[in-house]
DNA sequence: TGGAAGTTTTAGATTAAATCTAATCTGACA
DNA sequence: TGTCAGATTAGATTTAATCTAAAACTTCCA
């Protein structure tokens, strides 16, 4: 992963490159696991301890407040979080909860009149069923 | 509101129709507001105290697990439910948050490819801007 | 009726996720 | 070098959800 890249992106977003920030962008980008807060906590501080509990959460409200990491929207208890590299859409696995990355493609807006007065600024598109893995254990499991 | 729909609703779920679980069927049924179970746990409680924590919370997880109610996925702490009248999408607003029911329309689906040996059961579109409230009052604020 | 077996509810304790606090540290710049 | 806004920190606090074990209902058959 380009350090350099990651360091730019964190400034274009106004936002210092620490090194505690360095870390938790950097594995949102070298990751696309969707993972929550805790995770990345704990991820970032495997190698080299030296991010505590209550950065690792400023850093992420700070990523996603200048645009450069979003939040994904899924049922649960934590939040799922996710760099904002290319536009993509989700898919969520009903059995196992994982969230795997889909390719984009444009979503037919609502109509003018379904709209309303609200202002559209961007349509997500997710997908549930089973993901590959628990499509093939299901079908093994039903055939037995 | 039809009691006997409610009724027959949760019986159609496999659940027995106990007053607490009527309650917050009831609730869900009669509100598009998309609450949390906070607020339906309180609602239910204003009108005659009845429905302890505990059970409003294990009848949200039936009701869900039943199929008669629907988690909706928006970021936030807490979890909304809404009750799985007819299908429709969602509009969550930017600014103040509130979680709008729209039109439902077919979404295409993703290609074969892209969907590989995943099995898709339902393609769920979350719209995001600002609602009709919001959007008027963020124009008369920057006229000013 | 009576009473066993299953289901539902309950108050309060517990856990998990996120945020807050107030003290301390860092590094860009004058 | 000194300043100071921005960043980090450990630990406390708040909030959402779940767990526990006892009590209260239902059901259903003797
Ligand atoms: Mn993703
Ligand atoms: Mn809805
Ligand atoms: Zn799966
Ligand atoms: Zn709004």
């Amino acid at each position: 992963m380009d350090a350099k890249a990651i360091k730019k992106s964190l400034e274009s977003g106004g936002l210092r490159c620490t090194p505690q920030r360095y870390a938790v962008m950097a594995f949102l980008m070298e990751h696309d696991i969707h993972p929550t807060a805790a995770e990345i906590f704990e991820a970032v501080n495997r190698a080299d301890p030296r991010c505590s509990r209550a950065t690792a959460y400023n850093n992420l409200r700070d990523l996603v407040q200048a645009g450069l990491v979003r939040e994904v929207a899924v049922e649960g208890r934590a939040a799922r979080f996710d760099a904002k590299v290319m536009r993509h859409h989700h898919f969520v696995c009903d059995i196992c909860g994982r969230v795997e990355d889909m390719d984009w493609y444009d979503v037919p807006h609502p109509s003018a009149e379904s709209l309303g007065k609200r202002i559209l600024r961007q349509s997500e598109l997710i997908f549930r069923g089973l993901c590959a893995k628990c499509a093939q254990w299901y079908a093994s499991r039903s055939a037995s």
